[in-house]
RNA sequence: GCGGCGGUGGCGGAACUGGUAUACGCGAUGGAUUCAAAAUCCAUUGCUCGCAAGGGCAUGUGGGUUCGAUUCCCACCCGCCGCACCA
């Protein structure tokens, strides 16, 4: 009997679905298109192309793969395409480290990449194949920029932006965590710069009405959006400066407690903080605080503990409830880029404006009552800052009524009076695009001094990024320098004129390459509509838990852009998301610095691809993580070795060609139980959220089952018969973890190929167990 | 502080709708095979008292509902993740 050699089976294999192009599928209107299955469109993240694959992507694209099995086996046209995100930092970092150029080091990965996908025996359609990186592709993402631009949703402005000095450029906010990088930890500075901005903001209310569209998104994944879209309700109600003749507009979400606003406060940034104090007494102090402030780091000015600080500006606004005159400060607690950059404040309500009025000695207003409602702690609610709900007190003629009420009531009048409506409010900001590095999709703009921006005309694109010799931020693009490139006549006017010299940032690129895998050879569009009215939405997206908010909301943006503009038919991109936990080793996230890294490559020379695939899909829930240990994977190879063997032992009593008879008794009908046991228990832990671990379980048991007999059967024609259906049965279970086995063994039963068979279907018959439990109460 | 997820043997984890807690795997112990080892196979393995038959205790803690609770309810403790001066 020969030894289990993994390497030999999925060799062999891998060569068949290849030369068979086995996983290809094609498009409406191509030949071979078969549109009598229900189609589903499986889709992994696609990975950052770097140095080699890591146990992460070995994990995704394992559960990726069983699924899109799965998919297939149970009647579904399923594409699974595969492409790389392969512009970004880390490939410039390392060009300016090591002068390889970025191209040859990314091509480079690619390679590696593709090979290990390869040999780990992922059912991908390489003919869709993408690299974010490559002309043929970024012609495409400038050419949605310009849709974008067209459109109004892509636009330049000055603006404060998040500026990160190791690796000069800007950041979009959701770049940057703790007022720092997310990519390399720096601190993060704030500058004033004309930057590129996608408008998300504009798709807001539609981002949050749109999660009802999504069926099996996980909660936490939703609710991380939701806060960072951070939409609250409230009103706009303007105070006026009489002094000064500014209106100043706030956004409050709690207009019922206008009447106890007791003074007001403008951010640090506010425009016209200049027109108030100009000449005044109050111009060198405040511009000494406006200057301090500059100097602190975002993080130190976003603690919420710290102490509040702000100056008196010397003027008053007028409450426009009451007329009172309240007097006005500036101060860092308030936000320029969030509402107005203006609050009406009031301590008597607000906890923060609280503080403020205590180190001030301002006068704090109770305007509402505690409730008597709630019943609880009836000391700490007549305490002021009070934020619950009561009658309210002090407040003209809205006295005695409910809070709840009063907010209707007072927004109403505010209305009629001119001085206030509802109002919406989102966290959710702009999204910066500009980059001033390399190694990304140019912006294909041109700067006129006559046109002012110029769109690069389509039969212009792609603007190919050209080969430069120095890589180094200068703080603009390094494109800067590449004259030839930069100089160019304006499209408009034919003057001479300048290019963008700034990049996409690489999550642009990744926001749209799922449509791109649908028709990835077309030279004269992005992708067809009809390939992708027919694919369209990725029905099953597996990735990590670290893009819910980025690159998730990014994409859900551009389906919607790109719906509103009529080349897409649907709103959501994803309807269904999967995110898988990560692996960690000795209890700890894998690092380089930690020498704790586990290397796919090793584990499948050593043990095979599909002991490593079962393997991370046998470490527990999918969704949570686990932690990496040899003798896991080992265990594994055990289980893999013990099917491969048993099929060896009836190869060589000879396979019956008959199905097991209906009638068998003792341990033969025992066996064939057992398996239709684990067909059942496969398939719905299989459908009931991907829980790959106690589908293994169940195949385990089954093969442990046929040990436990076989030396009883393997002599007789029936039970031999029982044993090689049993066998195939968990040939054909275990295929979308260890589709080579899985095919090698099922073969040497049935003669026939696993892939190519319908998903079993347990007999409702076997299923019965023999002794009938009954409950005694 | 707010939101989410979780806590079960020595370890990773099972347990569907409230019905035999600990499936499956790892590890450990004993045995078979072998000149020996590896590999393989078989058996045992929650803790505890007992020579044994058998008993007691166990799903973070404390209560509750129920004939019956890992599962449902209330209060609390611990861990992980996200957000956090957002008016």
């Amino acid at each position: 009997m020969s030894r289990y050699e993994p390497r030999e089976i999925e060799e062999r294999w891998q060569r068949v679905w290849a030369d068979e192009k086995t996983w290809q599928v094609a498009n409406p209107g191509q030949e071979g298109f078969d549109d009598s299955k229900p189609k589903s469109y499986v889709v992994v993240m696609l990975p950052y192309p770097s140095g080699e694959p890591h146990v992460g992507h070995l994990k995704v694209y394992s559960v990726g793969d069983a699924i899109a099995h799965f998919r297939r086996r149970n009647g579904f046209e399923v594409i699974q395409p595969m492409g790389y995100d392969s512009f970004g930092l880390p490939a410039e970092n390392n060009a300016i480290n090591t002068g390889v150029p970025p191209k040859a080091a990314t091509e480079k990965s690619i390679d590696s990449f593709r090979n290990q996908f390869t040999e780990w025996g992922i059912s991908v359609d390489w003919s869709r194949e993408i690299a974010t990186h490559t002309p043929e592709y970024y012609r495409w993402t400038q050419w949605i920029f310009l849709q974008l631009f067209e459109k109004g949703l892509a636009y330049r402005t000055q603006a404060p932006v998040q500026w990160c000095p190791k690796d000069a450029t800007v950041l979009a906010n959701e770049q940057v965590v703790d007022g720092r990088c997310e990519r390399c930890g720096t601190e993060v500075e704030t500058r004033n710069l004309r930057q590129w901005f996608f408008k998300t903001t504009a798709y807001a209310q539609q981002l949050l009405d749109d999660f009802e569209l999504l069926e099996t998104w996980p909660d936490h994944v939703i609710t991380m959006q939701k806060n960072w879209i951070g939409r609250s309700e409230g009103a706009e109600v303007t105070f006026r400066c009489e002094s000064a003749d500014i209106d100043f507009p706030v956004f409050t979400t709690r207009p019922d407690t206008l009447f106890g606003a007791t003074f007001f406060v403008i951010a640090p940034e506010h425009p016209q903080l200049d027109q108030l104090i100009g000449g005044t007494d109050a111009e060198e102090p405040v511009r000494e605080y406006v200057n301090s402030v500059a100097r602190e780091s975002l993080q130190e000015r976003g603690d919420e503990g710290r102490p509040k600080t702000g100056v008196p500006l010397g003027r008053t606004v007028t409450n426009p409830v009451n007329g009172e005159e309240i007097p006005m400060f500036v101060a860092d607690y308030v936000l320029m880029d969030y509402g107005t950059g203006a609050v009406m404040a009031v301590p008597g309500h607000d906890e923060r404006d609280f503080a403020f009025a205590q180190k001030f000695d301002l006068p704090v207003r109770r305007v509402i009552e505690p409730g008597n409602e709630s019943g609880d702690d009836a000391e700490e609610a007549g305490e002021l800052p009070y934020t619950g709900d009561g009658p309210m007190v002090d407040s003209g003629s809205f006295d005695g009524i409910h809070n709840r009420e009063a907010y209707d009531q007072i927004v109403a009048w505010l209305a009629e009076e001119g001085r206030g409506e509802l109002s919406v409010n989102f966290r959710l900001r702009d999204w910066l695009v500009s980059r001033q590095r390399y190694w990304g999709a140019p912006i294909p703009i041109i700067h006129c001094d006559d046109c002012g921006l110029v769109p690069v005309p389509d039969d212009q694109l792609p603007v190919v990024l050209p080969e430069i010799e120095d890589y180094a931020p200068k703080g603009k693009s390094p494109l800067a320098a590449a004259d030839d490139w930069v100089n160019v006549p304006c499209p408009k006017c034919g003057a001479e004129a300048k290019r963008e010299t700034d990049t996409m940032d690489t999550f642009v690129d990744s926001s749209w390459y799922f449509l791109r895998y649908l028709d990835s050879q077309n030279s004269e569009a992005a992708f067809s509509r009809e390939a992708a009215d027919h694919w369209m939405a990725v029905d099953q997206y597996i990735g990590g838990v670290e893009h819910a908010i980025l690159h998730l909301l990014y994409a859900r943006f551009f389906a919607k852009a790109l719906k509103d503009m009529g080349h897409l038919g649907v709103a959501e991109p994803f309807a269904n998301l999967f995110t898988q936990g990560m692996i960690t080793r000795d209890g700890a996230k894998m690092s380089k610095s930690k020498g704790n890294t586990v290397n796919p490559a090793e584990y499948v020379s050593r043990h095979g691809a599909d002991a490593a695939r079962t393997y991370v899909c046998f470490m527990g829930p999918p969704e949570r993580g686990g932690d990496w240990t040899d003798e896991g994977v080992e265990g594994v190879h055990r289980f893999l070795s013990r099917l491969w063997r048993v099929t060896e032992e009836i190869v060589a009593a000879g396979v019956p060609t008959e199905k097991p008879s209906a009638g068998i008794e003792g341990d033969g009908r025992t066996l064939l139980a057992k398996a239709h046991w684990a067909i059942d228990k496969a398939t719905r832990d299989f459908s009931r959220g991907f829980q790959f671990n106690t589908v293994i379980a169940a195949v385990m048991e089954l093969v442990n089952e046929i040990y436990r007999v076989k030396d009883d059967l393997i002599g007789d024609p029936d039970g031999r018969a029982a044993l090689a259906f049993s066998t195939a049965t968990a040939a054909s279970l275990i295929q979308p973890f260890a589709p080579h086995l899985g095919a090698e063994v099922y073969e040497q039963m049935t003669g026939d190929r696993v892939w190519e068979q319908e998903w079993p279907e347990a007999d409702p018959a076997m299923l019965k167990s023999d002794i009938v439990t009954i409950v005694v109460r």
